[in-house]
DNA sequence: CGTGATATTGATTCCACTCAATATGAGTGG
DNA sequence: CCACTCATATTGAGTGGAATCAATATCACG
């Protein structure tokens, strides 16, 4: 956690002692609890320390669509923070630990830490580029490119936050979930999974993913790291940021 | 402006005093100016007072997508303040009046009034939801649902900041650049408008757009603007209700 | 009165959808 | 241990919505 807000801005020792004060104690959830509906209203962040999770929508019609797909280390739940009413459903995809972190203190923390604020609201930017760059792949690119860029967005991502091995990981989504986020059918997800695995692009067995050629496959997505780009660099850098044992 | 902070928190005399001193003095900008690109330096946000832009991606390809269409009364910028780095291009789509407000006064802003912290995040808030919103729609509707949508959005929030006559408004968009917002063709733009347009359900000439019955658009659209909401609207009373888990 | 931007219309193609049947495999209980 | 079930995935056949290519049409403006 400490960890993550430090990669979207310089914290001091004060900084650190706040945080580690802040919020509720993790508590266990899992596979296919949900967290709350659209509309429900809402009165904390939540912190995901562990597992993955969604966040969705559903249309007149009752199709589903994904809008976020959200793992160890990101925060939920921004938008509550100004309407006080949920604009998603979120749902548990396996197993984890999250804690909450009441509007109230985040209100406090805006009044006291103007550096925590410029975290919070690049988190929030964060995500939001991670929207808009799903928006771009939707509106352009073939089925290939979505479903390549997906896996890419989440590799890297991994990479970042959890470790992964570069040899794959567990990615917990059913193909109709991928559809879902994508804006396809599950039966297209599956067609163009064939297609990935006969190129040597991808394997996917059950919910453990492959990229044998990481590059090769950002390269046909057209997949460009830069939007989940934290923040600014050159003040993270110089960041000497004390090993403080994370939740 | 003020009227526009005003929507999204409760202001009280001090904050009034603090926001009539923010910012540059507007200067007057062209249609077809382009106020910033992709990946430039960012040093402040921008306040729309007249006119209309949009914010656009390019991708490899060169094709386009328009992520936002701002207003008079919008902010813009908001990815630069924790990036220090404009993540789409900036450009007019007909002259209008900006000012700019220098990232390190919205850091000051954050250290000294948390009700405009909130002010601000609830407007990144809102814009989040409106690409969310066009995310949906691009995933699961068609061409007609599409551009219905888009419109409804338009004519909305022009009800809500601007004031439009409900008899029509110009949209100073091209059938491209909504073609390019909507990850349609130019061709099929037209000639979804022509199939609107025979059903009675829209009319434009030129810029000029009329919507007859807007409850029979939106209801086309699926349109609920429940999305644009600003911010909660002083009913939320403290309702602490803790999410818990569903199975 | 030309010119360039914008829009319309026709012809054709193709990507991804739907419907439908079948396969695979994990988990469960007799 | 096998049979059953349910969730998930694969494969085939046929359809259709929107793309592309290409040829005008319209109109504002200098």
């Amino acid at each position: 956690m400490i960890k993550r807000f430090g990669a979207h801005c310089t914290l001091d020792q004060g900084d650190v002692a706040l945080l580690a004060r802040l919020g509720s104690e993790p508590r266990q959830v899992r596979a296919g609890d949900i967290l709350w509906r659209e509309g429900d209203p809402a009165a904390s962040l939540l912190i995901v320390h562990a597992g993955w999770l969604y966040s969705a929508k559903y249309l007149q019609d009752g199709t589903r669509q994904l809008l976020e797909v959200l793992i160890s280390g990101d925060i939920l739940g921004f938008y509550g923070l100004t309407t006080g009413i949920r604009c998603s459903e979120a749902v548990l995809l396996t197993d984890g630990w999250v804690s909450e972190l009441p509007y109230q203190e985040v209100l406090d923390l805006f009044a006291s830490s103007p550096r925590m604020t410029t975290a919070l609201f690049a988190m929030s930017n964060q995500r939001r580029a991670i929207i808009a760059e799903r928006l771009m792949v939707m509106a352009r690119r073939t089925a290939r490119e979505k479903i390549a860029h997906f896996l890419c967005e989440c590799r890297t991502r991994l990479l970042e936050t959890a470790q992964v091995s570069e040899e794959g990981f567990i990615l917990p989504l059913t193909q109709q979930d991928i559809a879902d986020a994508l804006g396809m059918s599950a039966v297209h997800v599956s067609r163009t999974f064939t297609s990935l695995t006969e190129e040597g692009l991808v394997q996917r067995k059950h919910f453990r993913l492959v990229i044998p050629n990481p590059a090769k496959l950002e390269e046909l997505a057209g997949f460009d790291k830069q939007y989940l780009l934290a923040s600014r660099k050159e003040t993270a850098s110089h960041t000497p940021l004390p090993a403080i044992p994370v939740k």
